[in-house]
RNA sequence: GGGAGUUUAGCUCAGUUGGUUUAGAGCAUCUGCCUUACAAGCAGAGGGUCGGCGGUUCGACCCCGUCAACUCCCACCA
């Protein structure tokens, strides 16, 4: 026999491994007769590196991905990366800056050189955490949603929907970067609490004609504004409809100071009258909120800043001065000509770009969106159907409901370039054609009639789509479905299995996910959708690279190995909620991986002194027993597991292996020191050590693979063993273990208490409830509370202590002097507890409205409860009596 | 501001149609053990008026209302 090192060692253990699954080629699937379990990765950032929430992530699926695998079926996991187009871009962006190349001195086609170099540079180190993790995934069909078929698929999509009126393009406020010259988009907007200033300003009123309101002695109409610079974009004035102090307004128009510009002043119940002077100036161009007033009461809007933040011609003062210093002298203005009543302090908050640190400017510009309404129908349906299962239960349903049903249009377009860029083309006059290549919008343009036009005139739009865009159509893409529509493969692998992902992207991707999936296959894209939540760090804090407290992934397998690192995550983790990290978790995987080797340890050293002889009837009752718990543990797994209860699960199986096998039952099989071991107990024991391992398996995969092949020389691989049927159990049996347990428990606690060493032999005598009730234990019982003779009784045993579990009695003698001090203070105890409780149980029994309204179940267990209690409180009362 | 979630032992979590011996587990703590697989271990023990208040019910950790604290998503007020 080999020897096992003292401790388990999994380092070299996983690699070699996962390098013999790979050269099986057990993770790649090909369509067959089997049913397919199909899951697809949540494709992670390509650049980015795992942080412990994908590490639960990528596990959880793991281990449905292995579970299936032995039960069955086709499995499937395909792996991928996301292009992430703001943050790869954003990064790139970064080190170029690093490298003293500015990206707008780049052409575009220089830039996405630079990014698709960056990305084979760190792309790999996602894949490589995701293999050190031990994830059984397909690398034959790892996927890139820039990938040439992918990027076919999105373009397809665009101009499918475009085709089908569920695109168009429109007007949208979005973060604008004076200083970069360049769109942001939210993420890169940091907003700062500070305090500014609200400025009071009077505008002039006059009425239709242009007259000059007679009783504007008081001075016309004043509003409130942060931003006076922007007064010259004001095209209206708007104030509560239910404000009486402005209620004789109505049809008046106001002028804006400076340029003595004309506006009306409108009605809206948007405005707050309580807020400032409940008059609010409307400039369309600068405010979202604005601008939305601006459409629905069809106002000009007067765009009156340049693409730098100054002040364009439109604002007809000031021209080509920044904005702040524009805003000061306007307020001097405004102030000298008397128009500026009063400033206020004001708390506020003010968005920066994290490019340039420069001041945000909302600003409005073409976009393009999805029509969301149409889509959102079916989706919701889908989920409302039950056709997809949201776990855990109903929890996040609300929420999928609530954005179905208040969904809005969807912002596709992104000024970068990292990304498929939008299949739109213009002519010199700005008509758009949208088609999936060039020469197909060419070819309508020509069919458009604009003679004067050459075809190579037609410039495409700049934009690239969100990301979002392209990872809706993940499920079905990765097998080619959008671009090669009912092939063998999206036939067979779609719809996946289950989804297992963040909830915070319950509207992001998985909702739209469904939508693209009810759209373009008429089917939902998985069954089960599996939420994780976030993982936190031990004070609660989000895990963030600016706080530091994300550990690395490969520095704690390096520490703990990638078993430990699973178990740790899982162990405490139920479905949908957060998950504060802590490494001492990570520290009991790693001590489960050592009792596992332990146990083998022990188990190897009986390998080579079996025997033939004929079974005990205590080792036959420790086999049967062990089976049936077996049976029974297996089938509340195979339960939780279908219930998505994973961490339960592997609670389960610790404990089963734990304290069932380690604890109970290898000590109840254990042959003296040195002594033989019975042929077929031996076989059995490497029988269940198998099963176990083998349960196992899908959650720990390294050791448990590397103590299969050591306990026994095989051909074949745990990895891919299909699972054997449960058996059903033998209830009275597994009741007869339980009070074996209970037995040895009680003694030992009295043991203790009477400071009996462990090797101290007594001496015990049973006083059972009925004769008979601890023949087929017994010599367990004895084995295990080291006593050297068990006698049977029915009276009381002079000179020794007493010990109460359920109806019977237990008698511990010895030749060492007995220290019985707290026996008494100990059964006064538990009488008082079954007093209280007994107490409870007659003042139920004694109401009669529970009479009237408990079922028939319900009363007969009270009966029984109150007869147990009073059974073990006489027991109680004779012991009491005896001392 | 809108929506959702969480609150059970010192810590992390179970508690599956309201009744299953007056709430369970792991970790941590305490006591005793270097017992011949394992001190990364073994054998035991203690510890909770289930966030507060109110209601429904014969009966509430569980259902309803309300308040509080924390968290997430969305929108962000001149």
């Amino acid at each position: 026999m080999m020897e096992l090192s003292k401790n388990y060692l999994p380092g070299s253990t996983e690699d070699r491994w996962y390098k013999h699954w790979m050269a099986k080629r057990y993770f790649n699937s090909v369509p067959d007769e089997r049913p397919a379990f199909t899951v697809v990765i949540p494709p992670p950032n390509v650049t980015g590196v795992l942080h412990m929430g994908h590490t639960l992530n990528e596990t959880v699926q793991d281990i449905l991905v292995r579970k299936a695998r032995m039960s069955g079926f086709n499995a499937c996991w395909v792996p991928g990366s996301d292009h992430a187009s703001i943050a790869t871009e954003a990064k790139v962006v970064q080190l170029l800056k690093e490298k003293g190349i500015d990206k707008n001195k780049l052409s575009r086609k220089e830039f996405l050189a630079y990014a698709f170099e960056w990305k084979e540079k760190y792309g790999g180190i996602i894949y490589n955490q995701i293999e050190k993790l031990g994830c059984s995934v397909d690398w034959n069909r790892t996927t890139f949603t820039m990938d040439d078929h992918y990027y076919k698929a999105v373009i397809k999509v665009f101009a499918d929907l475009y085709k089908k009126g569920l695109i168009y393009r429109g007007a949208r406020m979005i973060n604008w970067d004076p200083a970069a010259k360049t769109a942001l988009s939210d993420e890169e907007v940091e907003y700062k609490d500070l305090q500014g200033k609200l400025y009071y300003i009077r505008y002039q009123l006059v009425d239709k004609n242009g007259e000059a309101i007679a009783d504007t002695a008081a001075g016309g109409i004043t509003i409130a504004t942060q931003r006076p610079e922007t007064i010259m974009g004001d095209t209206a004035i708007c104030v509560n409809p239910s404000d009486d102090r402005y209620a004789h307004l109505k049809d008046a128009f106001a002028l804006v100071p400076l340029i003595n510009r004309r506006i009306p002043i409108i009605v809206d119940d948007y405005v707050d009258p309580a807020f400032g002077t409940g008059a609010l100036k409307v400039t369309p161009a600068h405010d979202i909120n604005d601008y939305n007033l601006g459409l629905k009461h069809q106002l000009e809007v007067v765009d009156t800043l340049n693409e730098d933040g100054t002040l364009s011609a439109a604002a007809q003062i000031y021209v080509g001065i920044d904005r702040f210093t524009a805003r000061k002298k306007i307020i001097a203005e405004l102030n000298e000509k008397g128009f500026l009543l009063k400033e206020e302090e004001y708390p506020t908050r003010l968005g920066y770009s994290q490019r340039s640190g420069a001041v945000v400017e909302p600003r409005i510009s073409t976009q393009w969106f999805v029509k969301m309404k149409e889509l959102a129908g079916p989706a919701l349906d889908a989920v409302l159907n039950a056709d997809i299962s949201i776990h855990p239960g109903e929890k996040f349903l609300a929420t999928y409901k609530y954005w179905m049903e208040n969904v809005r249009d969807w912002c596709i377009s992104r000024q970068l370039w990292w990304g498929q860029q939008i299949p739109a083309w213009y002519d010199e006059q700005g008509n758009c054609y949208v088609a999936e290549t060039k020469e197909d919008a060419e070819q309508q343009a020509k069919l458009a009639n604009h003679s004067l036009l050459t075809t190579h005139d037609l410039k495409q739009d700049e934009d690239v789509l969100d990301t979002w865009f392209s990872s809706w159509l993940w499920p079905m893409e990765v097998f080619k479905g959008i671009t090669q529509p009912s092939n063998k493969e999206i036939e067979y692998y779609y719809p996946t299995a289950v989804l297992v992902t963040g909830q915070d992207i319950i509207f992001f991707w998985v909702s739209r996910m469904v939508m693209a999936g009810m759209e373009y296959k008429k089917q939902i894209p998985f069954k089960d959708v599996y939420f994780t939540g976030m993982v936190r760090d031990k004070q609660g804090r989000k895990m963030s690279k600016s706080l530091g407290n994300s550990p690395d992934l490969l520095e704690l397998i390096e520490k703990y190995g990638a078993d430990a690192v699973r178990f740790g995550i899982m162990i405490a983790s139920p479905a949908g909620n957060d998950l504060l990290f802590d490494e001492s978790s990570l520290e009991q995987g790693k001590f489960f991986n050592n009792k596992l080797w332990n146990a083998l340890k022990l188990v190897k050293m009986w390998e080579g002194r079996q025997v033939e002889s004929s079974m005990t009837s205590a080792e036959a009752f420790a086999i049967d027993w062990f089976e049936n718990r077996l049976n029974e543990v297996r089938a509340e797994v195979e339960n939780l597991m279908k219930q998505f209860r994973l961490s339960e699960a592997l609670k389960t199986i610790y404990s089963l292996i734990w304290d069932d096998f380690c604890s109970w039952y290898l000590e109840w099989i254990k042959p003296g020191f040195e002594q033989p071991i019975d042929k077929t107990v031996y076989a059995k024991t490497s029988d269940f050590f198998t099963s176990l391992v083998q349960v196992l398996h899908p959650f720990m995969p390294f050791i448990t693979e590397e103590l299969y092949h050591l306990l026994e020389n095989r051909k074949d691989d745990l990895c891919v063993k299909q699972f054997g049927a449960i058996q059903s159990v033998n209830k009275s049996l597994l009741e007869t273990g339980k009070l074996l347990r209970d037995s040895v428990t009680a003694i030992r606690d009295a043991r203790n208490k009477a400071q009996l060493k462990p090797k101290i032999e007594i001496v015990l005598h049973i006083q059972p409830e009925a004769p008979g009730k601890y023949k087929q234990i017994e010599i367990l019982l004895a084995k295990q509370v080291n006593a050297k003779a068990i006698h049977y009784t029915e009276t009381q045993v002079s000179n020794s202590i007493a010990v109460v579990t359920g109806k019977d009695k237990f008698y511990i003698e010895s030749e060492q002097p007995l220290q019985n001090g707290n026996q008494k203070e100990d059964l006064l105890k538990e009488k008082e507890h079954l007093q209280g409780f007994l107490l409870s149980v007659e003042k139920k029994l004694g109401n009669e409205r529970f009479i009237q309204h408990a079922k028939e179940e319900v009363l007969a267990l009270e009966k029984k409860k109150k007869a147990d209690a009073e059974a073990k409180l006489k027991i109680i009362e004779d012991s009491l009596a005896a001392l």
